[in-house]
DNA sequence: CCGATTTTGGAAAGCCCTTTCCAAGATAAG
DNA sequence: CTTATCTTGGAAAGGGCTTTCCAAAATCGG
């Protein structure tokens, strides 16, 4: 009987050059001589030695036959597969495509098969791929984005996660430590807050905040964060000069909409949750003929390599994206800590731009 | 022999509560109450029916047991994955992810699992990626980014991506319809030209192209549209002044620092082979005083949507990168036709910025 | 109430590999 | 020339799922 699946595969494999389909290792080793697990171990070349003669009569098969072994079928024989899931919440944001790649580089380079979501955010989303990682038994799962307010989700997630790893996971966050896996933390409060003691220094007063979505906890912690780097300074911030919007150009763009829909005077300075949002922002001053930093300071987060360049310099805090996504990759390959899942904190560091420059006073 | 089997699984997934691995349909069957064959049913919920009572009683245990069906298992089964591969040049670069980013969309929405590789350029990496979802078998792979004059690599890469074809896989491109399959491709030439054209037309006469990388036929392809476009007008470029350089924003203010040390005068416009090196022009030129679009105009090609704030905005030729993705995604998920690859154009359309603005006829 | 259909459940063969476990040949030691 | 020790190749039992093929049970018309 097993000659019948023999001769079926040896058919198929001999249609020719024109059809390589469904060429099989049982294929190789008829056409070898050999059996097949003698065609298997020259393959997967364990610490059984084959003798010359045949190895070199096997690989001569599989050049022949254009083989290819499949690697699905080995994942399920051994139970270990080396694909890691990534999920992002926009991977056209150039902030999770700069920590993408970075993890990606890592990843590639270990020989990891990388499988990417592009979930618009939402804890809702990521389950459901953490799930399907579990499902296609992932190596790894790295979830990489902010954590919102939604309890409900957030316990949704863990559970998820949990099963995740109790199947044998591993599972690496980069964002805030709340799924309970190591988790790469940047300092996102402590940022803010030191950016806000800077623009206090620099001399603004009077701030308005374009401040990311609400229950988006990155964009609170950097809210909160830099209130309190202002308060170390006695500045308070008036409460209807803060104004949410999305985490986009749109969002950034919006929000300044509305901040300056306040009337005059005009804020000292606008600090923006995100570079992305403070480039929408500046087209909006832009649109008014408001100057900066001469009429409005602005700040953003974040750094983006990409928009280095605009014009004025964009005050910010540098986080080092790519690095980030390196050391996620680095944890998935490192053995976890028996004890506890390992926190790292990444620190953000203010960088002095143009775009808070403080007219000279000369008024 | 097969208790045996069912033993082992059994205790194992009898672990309790701490140890979710493992837990095989047969253990779901057992517990149910069932034949595997008839918990398989259930949840493939294929053409075949199962009783309602069988039905719930598989679900419960299925809950019970927080089983997930192990897709690499099956997959080799059914002989169908649903995996999709996707390499481009490098994901943190705005081009590509905006492009991936339409993709992904597509693809997830159609429950397909996008593999992603960041290959820095050069056919090799690709090929080698090919090779990897034919090992996966995965359903399809998409190729994007531009091809290079290497003809022995892309020899071979359009062997292996025939292999690939050959044992079942869809195969995609976006760039240069040079792989003999199914292919976006984008009109570099053309928009060049008109570009070319334009600036032409808006008067400038003496012109620098900073083009891009030397064999990377997506800069060859922008560089002689461009210089075609101005042909028709009878404006030639000094050869000095076409400087080769990376896609990138060093590329770009590498090129420009090339072109300025030509000594001057300085040329009407300059035309960057993308945004990205526009915008590392517009840094150079910049950082030497020179005022866009007053001293020199400025073009780039791309029009990606994370540069569109940039100051000057940026003359360019749009591109309409997300949606390419999402053509590409879709063009996977249709039957190929049967007699040759379908080819889609895509035409770029020139926007006309400030960035080129000719300086009032004052002088 | 009986033969003819239609459900419905299960045994077993496959899918394509890997990995024991065994045995036969080759080599070393005595 | 034995006996003990490696090498080296193969049969067969998995790994976790799908699916064909059968048979038992349930439904139906007359």
């Amino acid at each position: 009987m097993t000659d019948v699946r023999r001769a079926v595969s040896g058919s198929a494999s001999q249609r020719g050059n024109g059809d390589t389909a469904r060429v099989t290792l049982q294929d190789v080793a008829d056409r070898a001589g050999v059996s097949l697990t003698t065609a298997s171990r020259v393959l997967s070349d364990g610490p059984r030695r084959v003798g010359r003669q045949l190895v070199h009569r096997v690989n001569q098969a599989v050049d022949e036959l254009g083989y290819t072994a499949n690697l699905q079928a080995r994942a399920v024989a051994t139970g270990q597969s080396n694909m890691v899931g990534v999920v992002v919440h926009d991977i056209s944001d150039p902030y999770f495509s700069s920590i993408a790649g970075g993890l990606i580089e890592v990843a590639e380079r270990q020989r990891l098969l990388v499988c990417l979501s592009s979930t618009a955010a939402g804890e809702a989303g990521e389950r459901q791929y953490v799930a399907l990682m579990r499902a296609q038994r992932a190596r790894a799962v790295i979830v990489i984005g902010s954590r919102t307010d939604d309890q409900a989700r957030l316990a949704e997630l863990r559970g998820e996660i949990g099963a995740f790893s109790r199947s044998g996971g591993r599972a690496v966050c980069i964002g805030q430590d709340l799924l309970g896996v190591d988790t790469i933390l940047p300092e996102n409060a402590a940022g803010a807050e030191a950016l806000g003691r800077a623009l206090a220094v620099q001399g603004h007063r009077r701030f308005a905040v374009l401040a990311g979505p609400r229950g988006l906890l990155t964009a609170r912690d950097r809210l909160t964060g830099f209130l309190d780097g202002l308060a170390a300074w006695s500045v308070s911030v008036d409460p209807r000069c803060i104004v949410h919007g999305a985490f986009s150009r749109d969002g950034g763009y919006e929000a300044m909409s509305t901040v300056l829909a306040l009337g005059r005077p005009l804020p000292d300075c606008v600090f923006a949750a995100t570079d992305v949002m403070a480039v929408g922002a500046l087209a909006r001053l832009r649109a008014e003929g408001i100057r900066v930093p001469d009429d409005v300071g602005l700040a953003g987060f974040d750094d983006l390599p990409t928009l280095r360049d605009v014009y004025p310099p964009l005050t910010t805090v540098r986080l080092p994206l790519g690095q980030m996504g390196e050391m996620a990759a680095r944890l998935v390959l490192t053995e976890p800590s028996a004890d506890r899942p390992r926190v790292v904190p990444v620190p953000g560091e203010v960088i002095l731009r143009d775009s808070t420059l403080r007219p000279p006073p000369a008024r």
